[in-house]
This record gives structure tokens, sequence and C-alpha cells, in this order.
RNA sequence: GCUCGUGUGGUGUAGUUCGGUCCAUCAUGCCGCCCUUUCGAGGCGGCGACCCGGGUUCAAAUCCCGGCACGAGCACCA
């Protein structure tokens, strides 16, 4: 069989090593001139789980040179109201993580004259009616597979209690606009859905202007026939509005933007976080704020020194798929290592300092003398120049390295350690042995510091001495043999602040 | 309960459309070695998976049927 392949096509037996494809697949439909959107409720700033939209529709829009419109959905006043300054943090978020723009920006709430129209328009074509039950009542209709009595209401009965309502004449509950699907729908959920609800509460941008607000299903499609969105990219959480928007845009005779889904995404090593949790812990003074280092909000990433292009790798790996998954935060900190590592200068931070003296006088027969000053790399690989340190006859050396007799200190000589007297003995200047090698810190070069660092809810407070070499408020420094860490306060007389990013 | 979706190593992911080129890709993780005056980075090697059961077929991760598991929707939230 061998032979007679080797004769025919020899190809046949050459194993070919498979390829992974990689970045995102293609686009179903037109991609002609495709227009995506990201959609997010101005309840709070982006998390790390919003990021996702944002990588994933800018990336494709790239990929096809089209757009994206950042659309914020603001039409719940009352159970996750706007925060005013929450639409700029997102515009800037947004930018911070793509590096450009959105190409266009619509906030819903200033686009309600637009869905009170189309209300209107479906009410009149008898599309949908105006409801009077209560929720439960309806919630028995359809469960039951039943029509509820209103239904059966006339288009001018719905127009005018439809005026009631948008002219504020209606308590809030007391009516609901529905869109007629059919009551014997096998799946429950898009059984006659509701669309506009009232709701008095004041909204932050347009006050107490409306009384009838749309629901995301309702606002949701409507918006994005307006925009001319060719691609939605959502949560399969999402995939009945998927079905109960096509039932209405069947009815208008629009056609439904191509529509893709991703899984849940569960981030282990964070809590389980919600943007609505979050702001109450923040209201009721729990935490500082939404920047708190342990909280999964771009925000956090960002204080800590995550780069954008890191969390855009990420979400470019995870790819586009239906899974439900749950990644580590190792996963990300792994591609951010890999991207901040060349580019991060080296410092100490000596942990639960213990001072001792170095005897510059040797009592050992060598003629070696420990030299005046040192030059240690900035960057072990990259060339970056020197930090210069001073040695002094004193020296701090972190508690833990401190009760081993013989180390070397890292860039400066082999020595023996007499912790009880708090004296350092010169062995060899050069290295004569495989003896551990210890970070430590001359007086002189040091700098109180505290190091803050994320730990399951809360912030752990590390105090430790810094080597006081440039630092620049803002950069991320790798602390050797501790990880990497930001620089986020450095005044002159306080100890230098440090957020942890990851080791 | 009804409806929908998803199951590939520890974690992700490629391959599933159109069965053979898959003794299953890549990354991360873990283990070992090398390098290194960081417990970092880098290099090399290793570990480890097609949810289960039938069926179709010369041939199944891929197609069909039946289970099972997990997740989601059935909100006057998004």
């Amino acid at each position: 069989m061998k032979e007679i392949l080797e004769e025919l096509a020899p190809d046949a037996l050459v194993r070919k090593k498979q390829v992974k494809n990689t970045g995102l697949k293609e686009l179903p439909g037109d991609t002609s001139a495709v227009i995506l959107r990201f959609a997010p409720n101005p309840n709070g700033p982006l998390s790390l789980g919003h990021s996702r939209g944002v990588i994933i529709n800018s990336e494709y829009a790239k990929l096809y040179g089209g757009k994206v419109v950042l659309r914020f959905d603001d039409t719940d006043t009352k159970i996750k109201p706007p925060i005013l300054e929450a639409y700029q943090w997102i515009i800037d978020e947004y930018e911070w993580l793509t590096g450009k723009s959105p190409d266009v920006i619509v906030r819903a709430s200033e686009r309600m004259e637009i869905y009170l129209d189309y209300a209107e328009k479906i009410l009149k074509a008898d599309f949908a009616y105006v409801c009077n039950c209560t929720q439960n009542e309806f919630k028995r209709y359809r469960v039951d597979m039943e029509s509820c009595p209103c239904r059966i209401n006339t288009v001018s009965d719905n127009i005018s209690a439809w005026n009631e309502m948008i002219a504020g004449k209606r308590e809030e509950g007391s009516a609901i606009v529905r869109i007629k699907t059919d009551m014997k729908l096998p799946n429950p959920a898009l059984r006659d859905w509701p669309a506009l609800r009232i709701q008095k509460a004041q909204h932050p941008i347009v006050g107490s202007k409306y009384h009838v607000w749309p629901l995301l299903d309702f606002q949701s499609a409507v918006e994005d026939y307006e925009q001319g969105i060719t691609h939605i990219i959502r949560g399969k959480d999402l995939m009945d509005s998927t079905r109960k928007q096509t039932i209405l845009y069947e009815k208008m005779g629009w056609k439904y933007p191509e529509t893709l889904y991703w899984g849940r995404v569960k981030l282990l090593g964070f809590g389980k976080f919600s943007t609505s949790e979050m702001r109450s812990s923040i209201e009721n003074g729990e935490y500082e704020g939404w920047n708190e280092l342990f909280l999964p909000t771009i925000g956090a990433l960002r204080r800590r020194g995550f780069s954008a292009e890191s969390i855009k790798r990420y979400w470019l790996e995870l790819g586009l798929t239906q899974k439900d998954i749950s990644v580590p935060m190792k996963t990300i900190e792994s591609v951010n290592s890999k991207i901040i590592d060349k580019k991060c200068e080296r410092r100490i931070f000596v942990e639960n300092p213990v001072e001792f003296n170095l005897n510059l006088q040797s009592k050992n027969e060598s003629k070696d003398e420990f030299p005046v000053s040192i030059l240690l790399e900035k960057h072990p690989e990259i060339e970056m120049g020197h930090r210069r340190w001073i040695i002094s006859d004193r020296i701090f050396l972190g508690k833990d390295d401190s009760n081993i007799e013989s180390l070397r200190l890292k860039g400066l000589a082999d020595v023996k350690i007499e912790f009880d007297k708090k004296e350092i003995e010169l062995e060899s200047i050069e290295k004569s042995d495989d003896r551990s090698i210890v970070h430590w810190l001359p007086v002189g070069m040091q700098r109180d510091a505290i190091l803050v660092s994320p730990k399951e809810g809360r912030n752990s407070v590390i105090h430790g001495l810094i080597e006081d070499f440039e630092l620049i408020e803002g950069e991320v420094y790798q602390f050797e043999r501790l990880g990497f860490a930001r620089v986020e306060e450095n005044m002159p007389e306080s100890p230098v602040k440090l957020v942890w990013l990851h080791n």
C-alpha cells in the first residue's frame, strides 16, 4: 500500500502539521458597509466584561472598514438609573481601550421622540396594544397561553389610552404597550412582549419630560434600524431579544441585522460583581469608588497598570464563542506581562526592612574592598541605562533574607551576615559560590513606601522601602523578585504609594 | 414547566459548515532541564482532551438518534 502511494501520490504520506486559525472569524451576510454598535447602560463605568463588547465590535469595524455606534441605553429611570458622569467615563474608557473615538455616539434618552412616534405608529397599525393588566395577571395569561382581555381593544381605544400614558395621566404599572405576537407561541418569552412602560422618575438628562419610556427590546430594535446597524454582537442571554425584535421587524417590513453571540464569562479571582451591586456598595460607603483595586472595572485595571493592548489581546484570544467560560485573571496577567516586561524599568522594594552595618574594613585576608558606588541596569536585557547607588556603611535587607548566613548582595559582593549583631562582613567581590542572591538597599537610596494590593474584596497594605531612583508618578516598574506595580503617588514628604499590578 | 443555547487536556482556544489531509492546533497552567547576579523574561523538553450511549459509513471530534451535564430567557432591568 505504502509503495503504491509513494508512486501515485507521495504527498499523501507527508503528515502535515495543522495550523491554528487565529483572529476573528468572518462576519456573516453583507459586509460591504458594516455598522456595529456597543450599547452600555450608563449606570456606571465600564467593567472588564463590557470591554469584550468594545474590543470585539471595534476590531470587526477595523477589519471591515466599518463603523461603531456607541449607544447609551439609558431608558430606565428607576431600576438602573443612569449616572450623569458615566456617559463621559464610558466615552473615555472606549477611547482608551480602542485608541480611537466611537464613530457615532447616541443617547437613547435624547431620541425619545423617535421611539414614541414609532410606538404610536405600531399602535395605529394594530401591531401593539395598551394592556391594563397587572404584571401578575399577565404572567398567568402568558403561562396559560391565553389572550388577555386588553388584546381585543380597538385601535382608537389604544390610541386614547396611549395619549393618557404619554400625557402622564396614568400611574406607573397601570398600563403598558405590548407587541402583539401570538399567545400560542411555544416560547413563552415571545408572547405579547412588553415594549413601553410608564416611569415617572427623573432622568438625569431629560428630567421629567417623559412619562413613558421604551424597554430595551423596543428601543434597541428601533434604534438599530435608525442607525442602519448591519451586525449585532451580543450576549447569548439576549437570544430571545433577537427573536422578539425579529417579530417586530417582520411587522414593520424591516430586515433584521445579522446577529452573533458570546457566552457568559466568569472571571476567576474576582468575586461576582454587577454594576448595580458595585454602585450600591459605593453609595453606602463600603467601597471608596469605582476604581477600587479589587473591582473588575476598567478604571481599576487601568489604575493598576494593565495596558489597553493586553485587554484587547485577551478578548481576541478568547474569540467569539457561545460557550460559557471561566477564565482566571492569570490569563490576562500573562498577556500583560509579555507586553510590559520589555518596557518596565527595574527597581528594588524591600519588604520588612532590617538595617545592618556594612563593615567597610575587611577583616579577612583578601584585599577586596566594597566599592564606593555601583551601577545597576535599569533593565536586564534592554539597554536603558543604569541606576547608580552610593554605598554607605549601612544597608537594608528584607527580614526574610537576612537570617541566612552567607549571601550575595545583588550587584555588590558575597557577604557573611551576623544577624544578632546586625553586622555584615565582606567575603568576596567576585561571585565565589552559588549562595543565594538577595536584594538590598543602601541607606540613602531608600524611600518609605506602601504597596496596596487587591485581595478578594478588600485592599491589603504592605509597608516597605522603595529604591529612590528616578521614580515617575504613573509609571509601572518591575520590583525584582516581587512583580509589577505602579507608582500612584510620589509626594516629597510622604511615602511613595504603589498599587499592585501582578507578578 | 416551556423555550433556547453550549459541551475538545486544569483553563481557554483551532478544527465541526462540505466525514478521511486530526495517532487532534495554539496559548496559558503544571513538571523537568538550560540560561540568567530577579522567585521576572527567554530557550528546550514533557504532562494533559473530542460529555455518554447507540446508529450511518471502508472511515466520525465532524453526520443522525437518544441520554446526561451546564448555562440562559420566560422583568413594567439592560
